[in-house]
DNA sequence: CCTATTTTTCAAAATAAATTGAATATCTGC
DNA sequence: GCAGATATTCAATTTATTTTGAAAAATAGG
């Protein structure tokens, strides 16, 4: 629609290593967004991904358009999932390399670690604060309330025993 | 830390019976958010989940301080997930009443299906794109490439024939 | 211990997402 | 086919999140 008559040199006619780069970074930034992280994370860990070789943080920053601020943060968030990698800072040279690991059991034992547990076990908290609410209701309504609340329990002590499955069968390509 | 002398007269000191409606769509609102929906959807479900009978769409909206807006796309999320039936309209009263249906499978069924599943679908069909762009590289980069694009597009597929599994596992309960 | 370079921090700005509320539409019974 | 009641829509507002950018803090070499 916005494009006039040479349809072929589109908006982006970049080089196609580039225009895979940028394809793998999108794509993962969609990802870190579907599961509720910044695109920014995925994006870095997408252009990581995508790389022959380690890059500096401003290389990252440059590339994605992004401020060093976001990489700094981004590349720490992605640090403490354990799906990256520092090279270098031995010496010769000053700036610190980057690379993604390219097993993606990392990035989602650490998502799980870092994000997912922590907010089922707040969950699991309030749900047994709820079960102790019970006694303090009249016989009959606790009866009910017992029954429902007991689905939610079960069903949520299924989650969380089902995640390690999750993450061995996610993570093991 | 803000409470006075009584703390046992708590900020919200509700019946109990309130207070476990108001947890369990309080839980309801936070596993929402956690899975990237929006909280009133959650809130609403966690109400009808918890209450004994049917409710309208205002008892709904005064209960949980939601405007009529809210609710009315709450409730059709909610209802698009089959994660809540509709009650009455059948002549003899105007409104409409609600309840949740107490299996946590229509409501994860319907999540995975019309939130999850499309978006990975989407991936799907761009990491096919890049996989046509690899033909357009020189060699050795198209090799190196194919590489690591081969690891996420393996990945992909197995996140997406992992999900039915998923879905069954978590909504037998 | 100074300087140049890289990295982190975090308040402010930009952006994205959810919620409201009032106009509009749909129903039901008369 | 009107009136009262209920429900939906969607632009405007509010709220929450992400990103920036500039100041402060590390880090390494001289």
């Amino acid at each position: 629609m916005t494009s006039s008559a040479t349809d072929l040199a589109l908006p982006s006619a970049q080089a196609p290593e580039v225009q895979f780069t940028d394809g793998l970074a999108e794509i993962f930034s969609d990802l870190a967004d579907l599961f509720g992280n910044p695109r920014s994370v995925g994006a870095i860990y997408g252009l990581l991904f995508a790389s022959a070789e380690p890059l500096t943080m401003d290389l990252i920053a440059t590339r994605l358009g992004l401020s060093m601020g976001s990489v700094s943060q981004g590349l720490r968030t992605l640090e403490e999932f354990g799906a990256i990698e520092r090279h270098g800072q031995n010496g010769e040279r000053t700036a610190r390399y980057y690379s993604a690991k390219h097993m993606l059991k990392p990035l989602i034992a650490g998502f799980v670690r870092q994000r997912l547990q922590p907010r089922l076990d707040a969950t699991n908290q309030r749900l047994m604060d709820l079960e102790a609410l019970l006694e303090q209701m009249p016989p009959d309504q606790a009866q009910e309330a017992a029954w429902r609340l007991e689905r939610v329990v079960q069903w949520h002590d299924k989650a969380r025993t089902f995640l390690p499955l999750a993450r061995k069968i996610l993570g093991a390509g």
